[in-house]
RNA sequence: GUCCCCAUCGUCUAGUCCGGUCCAGGACACCGGCCUUUCACGCCGGCGACGCCGGUUCAAAUCCGGCUGGGGACGCCA
């Protein structure tokens, strides 16, 4: 006879839990009845704590940054403060090379931290004296099982379709420290652990499912799971926004939180973000670390934008400051599938934000594209011109720096193809007529170009266009190029003149041949 | 295999909680047009989705169940 009601496992559901609204514009606010409603209060007189705790492996990646952008956007909207923390326990992955990396893209992303960066490996000591506080008092236990044996074990739990986990030998051994033990944390066996995800609302776990885990190594080292809950903990932390990918380590987590006697903090699961193919972002689907879009010529602004609409969104809204993420961001915003990062969408916001951005504001980030190309030094005041005739022709600064080549160099390189087509013996009687005009001119600018061109034209019987290519494969080499006049605006009088002897000697070289 | 999560245009998403206002809105990409000295920018228009099957209901993208598909987790990694 089954006097109990069923147990629910899994994501529970509205009929079970009825109040837990997982999403809603208004809800949290305008319910009464919510159950968190006055946990709720009092966590507006706390301040948030959040922080990003990413382990030095590598360089941050895209799918790490906007975790780090979620957390520090949840902070700064709630007036609260962001931890960095460096998950170093893995001693033999982690690189000092790799925490100058993270900090580097933290930097240039403007991701500013109000604590740390924190090492664990510093902190070593804080965990032992916990995990004794666990062993003291029978929520963790000295195991003796080689790490073979445990392979072997799970090969076989596998195979016979059972879950791998941890079959307790040691459990009641009541062993000691000594080498080649680790501490085990006694998870219970019965019952439901229940995750409130204010993300994805309510997810129930049968204690079954979880075995009991490493929490200190054999070399005396804290695993990750304790040493997150310990920190966590110690720091203060109130919201912990992470990858959808720590769901499954969430109960064990909240397990140590209650063998301690600590508070809970809220957390929230973020779907992950995908390659094209769907699969999760890595190598093979183009840049992946943060650093490689500022090479590749990405504006931070741009990045972050892009980010921080995957997997979350204030209506139809697409562009965003950052100051407008910050007033908007809230966490029942944020979405519950997985999403795919589109290098198109990124291309097109850094365009918007090239564009949008003062011309003497890009000169400085040019500069090093520029310098890479190896063309010759210009002052700033002639680079932001020639920016400002290329900002709505480029949607990256690499794009922007290729195109500003026939700016920069002395002599053009003229495209054969073009050369062929514009720079014809026809062209030559009215270039140099234009020529001549020019010669003449003191003042030259758009203003006192235009009025000649239009004489000129007008005189010859001709259209601005006829006349136009063939100048502008003269004064840059090739037939696309920002218009006319702003080119020779930008590139002065001695140089126009120039290039376009250059041209004609071309035409006429045409005529011979 | 077991457990967990997810499911609206090709992509990012709005709408889903509180069913009707949605023969589903916006953005990127794509296609067409306009503007025009080239190329862009910009503007206008077009293409294009509620995974499937049941159930509840006068009414379902929205609630319920199943299926299918995708993803995650199962380490002395984090």
């Amino acid at each position: 006879m089954n006097l109990n009601p069923p147990r629910v496992i899994g994501r529970i559901l509205r009929t079970n839990i009825s109040n837990f609204p997982r999403r809603g514009r208004n809800s949290i606010l305008s319910n009464e009845n919510f159950p968190f409603q006055h946990r709720r209060s009092k966590q507006l007189m706390e301040t948030v704590i959040t922080r990003f705790p990413p382990s030095p492996t590598g360089d941050l990646h895209i799918g790490g940054a906007r975790t780090a952008l979620f957390n520090w956007l949840f902070a700064q909207n709630r007036g609260g403060k962001f931890v960095l923390r460096i998950e170093d326990t893995d001693l033999e992955r982690s690189t000092e090379k790799s925490v100058k990396a993270i900090l580097d893209a933290m930097e240039w992303l403007e991701l500013t931290f109000d604590e740390g960066p924190y090492f664990q490996t510093k902190r070593l000591d804080i965990y032992r004296e916990y995990a004794n506080k666990l062993h003291a008092s029978g929520h963790a236990y000295w195991c003796e099982c080689p790490p073979e044996e445990l392979e072997q074990k799970r090969k076989t739990a596998m195979t016979e379709g059972r879950k791998p986990k941890y079959d307790g030998t040691c459990r009641h051994k009541g062993l000691g420290p000594g080498p080649n033990r680790v501490l085990r944390f006694r998870s219970p066996d019965t019952g439901t652990t229940v995750l409130k995800d204010i993300v994805k609302g309510p997810i129930a776990f049968d204690n079954a499912e979880l075995d009991d885990l490493v929490i200190i190594k054999s070399d005396g080292v804290a695993t990750y799971n304790f040493a997150v809950v310990i920190d966590d903990i110690t720091m203060n932390i109130t919201h912990v926004i992470r990858g959808d990918d720590h769901v499954n380590n969430t109960p064990r987590q909240i397990q140590i939180y209650r063998a301690l006697g600590a508070k809970l903090p809220e957390f929230g699961h973020v779907p992950m973000i995908h390659g094209e193919d769907r699969a999760p972002l890595s190598k093979r689907h183009g840049a992946t670390s943060v650093m490689e879009y500022r090479n590749l010529g990405f504006l931070p602004e741009a990045l972050l934008n892009c980010l921080v609409r995957l997997g979350w969104s204030h209506g139809d809204q697409e562009i965003f400051s950052r100051s407008e993420m910050i007033e908007h961001f809230t966490i029942e915003n944020i979405g519950t599938s997985p999403s795919v990062f589109s290098m198109e969408k990124l291309l097109w916001l850094n365009a918007h934000y090239i564009k949008a951005k003062p011309a003497e504001d890009i000169v400085p980030l040019l500069r090093p594209f520029l310098a890479a190309r190896g063309y010759p030094e210009k002052p700033d005041a002639y680079i932001a011109g020639a920016v400002r005739t290329l900002q709505a022709r480029s949607r990256t600064l690499v794009e922007m720096a290729d195109a500003m080549r026939f700016y920069m160099v002395d002599e053009v390189a003229i495209d054969p193809t073009a050369a062929q087509k514009f720079l014809v013996p026809e062209m030559s009687a009215p270039f140099e007529r234009l020529l001549s005009e020019f010669e003449k001119l003191n003042v030259f600018s758009e203003a006192t170009l235009e009025p000649i061109f239009r004489t000129v034209m007008a005189d010859l019987n001709m259209k601005l266009g006829k006349i136009a290519q063939p100048l502008r494969v003269s004064l840059t080499g090739s037939t696309v190029s920002p218009g006319i006049f702003e080119i020779i605006d930008v590139l002065g009088k001695e140089t126009v003149l120039k290039r376009m002897r250059k041209g004609l000697e071309r035409m006429k070289q045409g005529a011979q041949a």
